[in-house]
DNA sequence: ACCCGCGTTTGATCCACGTCAACCTGCCGA
DNA sequence: TCGGCAGGTTGACGTGGATCAAACGCGGGT
């Protein structure tokens, strides 16, 4: 089939945004949906956006009408009060959600800053409702997601509420590499989109300290780090470092 | 109207479970229905359920089948792991909604503990999600309450990851105050269910520090405390102990 | 190829909170 | 009434991470 054999039609069908072909279907919103259930949820899924580095998604204050589906991209989330503190409260990758936080009061309670470039499904919030009062599984799914942002949130007060600054990096660690397994990508290397402070911001710690925690999981031979390139040599030692370390 | 004017059919109307009887169903889940969706909530809030201090109302790797409204008591929420360490993630009371982080993985994800003799409404989940595919309001209010509970979130987060000790106990303060006021109790006077060290858990802090910061702010004058009793004097001063107070 | 600037690393010092330990206090049961 | 004890307070001391400061190195622009 010579490349010319690809219709206009084709071709537009390939760009439009539709969950039904989308790779993240599996990954994301459309999960255990049936074919003619998918196809509903294209209509829904009307725009596509993208973002460059650094742009935001949305603001904390914004009025709240969409939620995001990442097509493809790195976010992270953070909310900051009047004193200059700010605190990261998430990293987002591919096939996530993002905005659950503005269904509250109609209004997002935190940014939304694309960290490489991006691109996102806006999920109007009414539609998604409606759909979901009609599909079932849809529905389910989409409660499965809000409560695992629930659990999420959860292990990252257990986190910064009980650990010491080397556990968090481990955990931290562990955690993107098992996302990034799950992408498809290799949980043993793989490259940092946030900076030392972001990465610091959303473990509770200064740079400096996650710095130092870099360098000294490198002497101890738990993986190698040059700037935001990582690659992680020993999972085990890194998770027992991160479970154990009491007393 | 006489005591005796009381038949036993009003009897048992006001023991039994019903939304729409129950003097919480402005801050639960019934907010914003009509008379006639509010009879259909009942049918699904089956099962009422006692506790005593102490007890669990679920644990955690249990099987969820069921949220729970508060209708009176206290309770708190806490995850722990296998090397001891344990976290309290949440102080729950009346009108507020337990287990949505069952929902993810139909296992129970924290335990659920009765800090006082307390009783709720088991809500079988299954119907719950039913009843709101036929009623938006529900449904959307639902939402509501689950996005809320990601926001809460992402403020202990910011006090967990950002904040000083006396700060994280003016807020814990603060939030606790707010909520006795919306539920009809003085703001500034009430009694702590909790021990020094679940509010230690909860802040991450150890049960000294927040021994200390109760002092503190007693010799400043900002509150009286004596044990779990607890008198705010000067709601602005904590107010700007929590968000100034930097450098 | 060079320079400039930001993000990062590394070192020295400080301090808020943790740790350890003693003591206090209100409560409950005998 | 008393004794025991769990929870709370207070003090002395140690330490992990913050802070301050300096130098490094990579990437982008010219």
């Amino acid at each position: 089939m010579p490349p010319t054999a690809v219709t206009a039609r084709q071709a537009f069908d390939a760009i439009k945004t539709a969950c039904s072909n989308c790779n993240l279907r599996e990954l994301c919103l459309p999960i255990g949906l049936e074919d003619d259930e998918l196809k509903r949820l294209d209509e829904l899924v009307s725009t596509r956006k993208r973002l460059k580095r650094g742009e935001y998604l949305y603001r904390s204050g914004q009025g709240f009408e969409s939620i995001y589906a990442i097509r493809s991209g790195f976010f992270k989330t953070d909310v900051l009060i009047e004193d200059g503190r700010d605190q990261v409260t998430g990293f987002q990758m591919t096939g996530e959600l993002l905005g659950l936080d503005g269904i509250s009061n109609e209004v997002h309670s935190c940014n939304a800053i694309a960290l490489e470039d991006s691109e996102v499904c806006a999920i109007p919030f009414s539609h998604l409702e409606g759909l979901s009062r009609e599909i079932h599984t849809l529905q389910h799914h989409f409660h499965k997601v809000m409560s695992r942002e629930i659990v999420r949130d959860h292990g990252v007060m257990m986190l910064l509420g009980t650990m010491r600054a080397e556990e968090r990096l481990a955990a931290f660690l562990l955690n993107l590499s098992q996302r990034f397994k799950a992408r498809g990508y290799s949980p043993a290397e793989f490259n940092l989109r946030m900076s030392r402070d972001e990465i610091g911001s959303y473990l509770g710690l200064k740079l400096e300290t996650v710095s130092r925690a870099f360098s000294r999981f490198q002497e101890e031979g738990l993986l190698a780090v040059h700037q935001r390139k990582v690659r992680i040599l020993d999972t085990p030692g890194l998770r027992k470092l991160m479970t154990h370390q009491r007393g």
